[in-house]
DNA sequence: GGATCGGCTGGGACCGGTCACAGGCCCGCG
DNA sequence: CGCGGGCCTGTGACCGGTCCCAGCCGATCC
């Protein structure tokens, strides 16, 4: 072991069990036809050296990593974030292993991440598209590294692991309409998102379903601010507001408290999310839940399939639930 | 090129570019002493062939990975995943990488990150040590990579990115006692947690500066319904609540609210965190905000130096600052 | 004019694993 | 007693970069 100070390789561990290499490597890697007395002395020896496979070389001569390369946005919202914990969470459950790096929205940016992923080698790339420019970034993006798209409402089939949007947000409108409301408000979130998107068309669809005129949409950026803010522009008349998200909401419920008015003996609220917030807050929220873990879960079965050249499982989405709490009541 | 489906080597482009290896690797390395007419036929064949480095190949002779590794508590609070995300950009500035992975307070489930983490090569590792079992778990990691710990609260000195705890609880209850209030409670978080440990050491001598008699401490776990079930532990007595972050200030006030008692006009509440959603509570919370982002890139500043060899910048904590709203009132 | 020197380039070993292949040994069989 | 065939093990090439060292060239210097 006379390597600077690296630490011990395999040829010091075949050294010590007076084996050659190959068989320490046949060892590590669980071939069969190895006498159970030679398996000992290497295993013996791999402890007393405290040797540790180079993952390096392994990746150099082999040419996979076992590692996924995650990308999220630069602003973790609660849903990427918990998402991507999913899929980490379920690659470590397969014996893969989860790099992540983020990237602005902007294809530029996207496109570094990219590179900078399949630059390390990962075997396959999970990516968080909730926006348009994002999936934008990959046109011509020819790889031979499969990418996942995570969350992306279910707008384009193929290889994306979403929560229905629709589904979703449909949960959100009938629980409001079947309160007997009608003169029903949307906050949308960024239509740059296609998350806000579907939810805006969904919430367009399903008022016309029962014959009501849509109100004007009041476009938040998903903050509670842009929430509070809405809140001073609503339509007088609305008796009920869909929001685009949980801290939407609770911007918004502040404003309206703030401005006299009862929720939800005046006006009932719907969110989006199901944050811990919303759990408790004043009154506590009525809103869908989306459970992230299982996008995750679902994006490693994609990606282990794509990297094995196997037909993916049928697209599926995730199907969001609605969580009635004390933000809305009957008209 | 006749490797598989590798994509193309450095020899490949040394040969599309009439030159050797070394020459190749030299141009990518930006080493003075080439001639530009060179160096221009170089970057044309890289750009022509899409060539693009092989980290292992690099990783493997160099034994530098310029990635360092990052281990989170299994469930994501905004504390750690903010550090976190403050790591990574900061890493990233510097021309690093950042590989995550995450673990439960176990030791064993410590080690296993560890490990793995130094087996994938990284150069440096900064470790969320909320709690004092994740601590431990490097007893005797005699490893050759450097860990800095995250969010220790200022316990330990040394190698280690934190808030100053004991300044942000000193912030949150000199608050409450110029506001003339004498009977305070603490709803304080599981005492594994060193900061919670340090807010509550910091609670009590704030109390005792001042010569009043601490109450009785409520243990929550973090979670907005901990909170909510604080609400009916508390001493009747009681005029202000100083909670150990907001989630939990958010669950005591509503069931405060819901027991007929109103904030801040009958009782005062002041919450750790600054979290979106206090943002816009009813009523908007009056909190400790910590900028994580600091911490994250302090933590770079110190891993950059302990890689290197280098001496450690001395070690200082990062101060809270106190966020007025309007939880709080005279008493 | 030959030696020296600096700018620029090439050749080969090496990092630490895996893979393909070639044995050595011992057994049973004819 | 010789030979084929498992079982188990060893040998050497190779992955794709970086490092060390040598060599070429023209210009400078005495």
């Amino acid at each position: 072991m006379a390597n600077g100070n690296r630490g011990p390789s395999m040829h010091d561990v075949a050294a010590r069990a007076g084996v050659s290499h190959q068989t320490v490597s046949r060892v590590l890697n669980d071939f069969p036809g190895i006498r159970p007395e030679t398996r000992d002395r290497v295993l013996a020896a791999i402890d007393e050296l405290g040797y540790r496979r180079n993952l390096a070389a392994r990746a150099l001569v082999t040419g996979r990593t076992q590692t996924i390369g995650m990308i999220g946005p630069e602003i973790p919202d609660i849903g990427p974030l918990s998402t991507l914990h999913g899929v980490e969470r379920a690659a470590r459950a397969a014996g893969l292993h989860t790099m992540m790096t983020s990237a602005d929205p902007a294809s530029e940016s996207v496109r570094e991440a990219l590179d900078f992923l399949v630059g390390r080698g990962v075997d396959a790339i999970a990516l968080v598209a909730q926006q348009r420019s994002v999936r934008e970034a990959l046109e011509g993006f020819d790889e031979r590294v499969p990418v996942i798209h995570l969350l992306t409402g279910g707008d384009p089939a193929g290889a994306a692991a979403s929560i229905d949007q629709r589904a979703g947000a449909r949960l959100a409108m009938d629980h409001l309409l079947d309160l007997g409301h009608t003169r029903i408000q949307h906050v949308s979130g960024p239509p740059s998102y296609t998350e806000a998107q579907l939810r805006r068309e969904e919430y367009g669809a399903a008022m016309s379903d029962r014959g009501l005129e849509p109100l004007e949409i009041i476009e938040g950026d998903w903050t509670t601010d842009s929430g509070f803010a809405a809140g001073s522009a609503l339509d007088p008349t609305a008796t009920a507001v869909f929001c685009g998200n949980d801290d939407m909401a609770l911007g918004l419920i502040h404003a309206l408290v703030t401005a006299g008015r009862d929720v939800p003996g005046d006006i009932s609220v719907v969110g989006f999310d199901d944050t811990p917030a919303s759990r408790h807050s004043l009154p506590p929220l009525t809103t869908v839940h989306q459970d992230f873990g299982a996008v995750g879960a679902w994006a490693v079965a994609l990606m282990i399939a794509a990297r094995d050249g196997l037909e993916p499982p049928s697209a599926e989405l995730i199907a969001p639930t609605l969580v009635e709490r004390s933000s809305t009541a009957p008209l």
